[in-house]
RNA sequence: GCCGACUUAGCUCAGUUGGUAGAGCAGUUGACUUGUAAUCAGCAGGUCGCCGGUUCGAGUCCGGCAGUCGGCUCCA
């Protein structure tokens, strides 16, 4: 065990990285380098661009520096003094960050060898602490994180307290890496894109069609089951209900452009929820049949910045698992509730059993009155002790709109996605100027909450396929089971049980392939087959299959009747 | 959108200093009739992402565009 806590070791093989760049590039100029979750980086401004190789010679020179055990010397300066060093050096960046650091702060500077960084520490005492350091990849990114500012280099790297941790961690990267949407999506056959169509426009394949057919039906029943109507809307509406909506005036870029029909612009919705405001619209209501809870699987399109798409998890077209919550003031709380419960059981049956929601608060620029964001941000609190989560708080984090929970969830190998989100809306209700009729006689406004249990069917298609690994559990696999004759011989008997199979709802088929055995085993196993069944001399004989499950390893012989009823309660248990 | 890298057969990838493209798998045809992770042989398959330039000659060098990947920014 390292008497250091591993950002500190991270943040020292940062500086060490730097020391590195300076002598392989003398005038590069420095901004920062701090330790991340799984890593480091340092951001710097060469003469020219890094290649991989410079990786490979940065890292040599930084094992140099490792090995010669170099202190981590602290030192401290009067700001003329480091303004002076600085500038003498010409660190712009540096001297950028020195202009942050408020008046009266100790300044500090860290000398490791012959390299000098304005730092506030703690480091490890000398460059020998770092146990384990590799460099990773180079990337660019904006000084302070501006668009509009230059563009650094980055170099991202790891470091550890021993070669052991490094390794163990390398290894779930690799883990990682195995389980990639993209690469599982193209091996077993789910979706694709094409230049022809366009980037971020998914086209599905028919297994990953069944998976996501066979999703959208659990998820309509489940909200019927829950009290939701279900809803349908168009695809493209007229510009004045997006001008209404205000997406005209704030989004109009990441929309994708007009169309002119009949001279009236029409636009592809970003959103769904302005035709489910009109739904509400298109009569008088009333508070007695208020909550209405709506769902959609609504599509939609987004112009997503051409870098940010990646495979199904951010995409332009996406179908959003949509629905709005409209209630009385006095309502609101049970139906945040109600949400969380409704979300945090469907996450457990796709076994995400670890859970952590994040309260937004108010931003400095919003809209709609204070005292609602505080009824709103105290039900949304409420709902998440009575739910019996711990909450963080995002301060300011909240749309202009209203303020919302969103929850993480953990998946197979313990890394966190962004799903469900449930907002308040103050904005639409006041823009579309939607009323309800009370029990006073008066009119009211009501309180209007979005709110999308899996974000988009795409991006929890593609969260899925990564948590699994691609192998589905059976109630969701396009192809439950598989018999493999072993010969000719037994096709026929094959052909029995298959459909002996299918006339109980079993989705089965047969590999009649002229190959051996091996070669069979080994196609189903790639797909990822929940059960595979062989049929040989001896099984055909008395009517038997041996069965091989993917969970469970084999079973040995066992009646058609007994593998039914075997699956049939792993789709029960949705296993 | 920005920085950088990449793009060769359906897939995974080779392709020397520029001399006119190759493997494995998949496909297909035939033989084999097989007991739990690859039976053997034949055949077919490519405007080397697209457009332009340099050159006697470009997969290879240069420029533009598109797409993908790693990040940044963004995700009212």
């Amino acid at each position: 065990m390292s008497k250091y806590d591993v950002e500190t070791i991270r943040h020292s093989a940062a500086h060490v990285m730097a020391a590195a760049v300076k002598q392989l590039f003398p005038n590069a100029r420095f901004d920062i380098g701090p330790a991340t979750e799984n890593g480091f980086y340092y951001d710097f401004e060469l003469d020219r661009s890094l290649a991989p190789e410079d990786l490979k010679s940065i890292e040599k020179a930084m094992k140099k520096l490792i090995g010669r055990k170099l202190p981590f010397e602290r030192f401290e300066l009067s700001r003329a003094e480091a303004e002076q060093m600085l500038r003498a050096d010409n660190q712009v960046y540096k001297l950028e960050r020195l202009a942050d650091i408020p008046d009266g702060s100790v300044i500090s500077f860290y000398r490791t060898g012959d390299f000098v960084d304005l730092c506030r520490g703690p480091h490890v005492d000398n460059t020998g602490a770092i146990g384990a350091v590799k460099l990773q990849s180079i990337a660019g990114s904006y000084f302070r994180g501006d668009e509009s500012n230059p563009m650094l280099q980055r170099i991202y790297g790891t470091a550890f307290a021993s070669e052991e941790e490094l390794q163990a961690h390398l290894t779930l990267l690799e883990e990682a890496a195995k389980r990639d949407h993209r690469k599982l999506g193209k091996e077993l056959d789910l979706f694709s894109f094409s230049e022809n169509v366009g980037p971020g426009l998914v086209l599905w394949h028919p297994k990953g069609a069944f998976i996501r057919n066979t999703f959208e039906t659990y998820w309509r029943d489940r909200h019927y089951q829950n009290g939701y109507e279900l809803l349908y809307t168009p695809h493209i509406g007229r510009s004045v209900l997006w001008e209404t909506s205000g997406h005209l005036d704030f989004y109009k870029e990441s929309m994708y452009s007009a169309m002119e029909i009949d001279n009236s612009d029409y636009y592809v919705k970003p959103m769904n929820c302005p035709f489910q405001i009109e739904i509400y619209q298109s009569r008088l209501r009333s508070y007695r049949e208020l909550p209405l809870r709506w769902a959609e699987l609504g599509t939609v399109y987004r112009y997503e910045k051409s870098g940010v798409l990646h495979g199904l998890l951010r995409v332009r077209g996406f179908t959003q698992d949509d629905a709005h919550i409209i209630c009385t003031p006095d309502q609101i709380e049970d139906e945040i509730v109600e949400v969380l419960r409704f979300s945090m059981s469907i996450w457990k049956e796709f076994g995400f059993t670890e859970i952590k929601p994040y309260l937004a608060t108010r931003p400095a620029k919003a809209v709609g009155e204070p005292e609602r964001w505080e009824k709103a941000l105290a039900a949304l609190e409420k709902a998440v002790k009575k739910a019996g989560l711990d909450c963080a708080v995002d301060e300011g984090g909240g749309a202009f709109y209203g303020p919302k929970i969103d929850l993480k969830v953990r998946d197979a190998i313990g890394r966190e996605w962004q799903t469900t989100t449930i907002q308040f809306d103050f904005n639409l209700p006041e823009r579309f100027d939607m009323t309800y009729i009370g029990e006073d006689g008066k009119k009211h406004r009501p309180y209007m909450v979005h709110r999308a249990l899996f974000g988009s069917i795409e991006r929890f298609f593609g969260i899925l396929v990564e948590h699994y690994a691609g192998a589905f559990p059976l109630w969701l696999a396009p192809e439950q089971a598989r018999i493999l004759p072993i010969t000719e011989n037994q096709y026929q008997a094959a052909l029995a049980m298959r459909d002996e199979l299918r006339r109980k709802g079993l989705r089965v088929e047969i590999d009649g392939r002229q190959a051996g055995l091996g070669a069979k085993i080994k196609d189903a196993r790639h797909d990822r087959l929940n059960y595979i069944l062989v049929v040989g001399e001896r099984e055909a004989a008395d009517g038997t299959l041996a069965v091989r499950c993917r969970r469970d390893g084999e079973l040995g012989a066992m009646s058609v009747e007994a593998v039914a009823e075997r699956m049939l309660r792993d789709i029960a248990d949705k296993k």
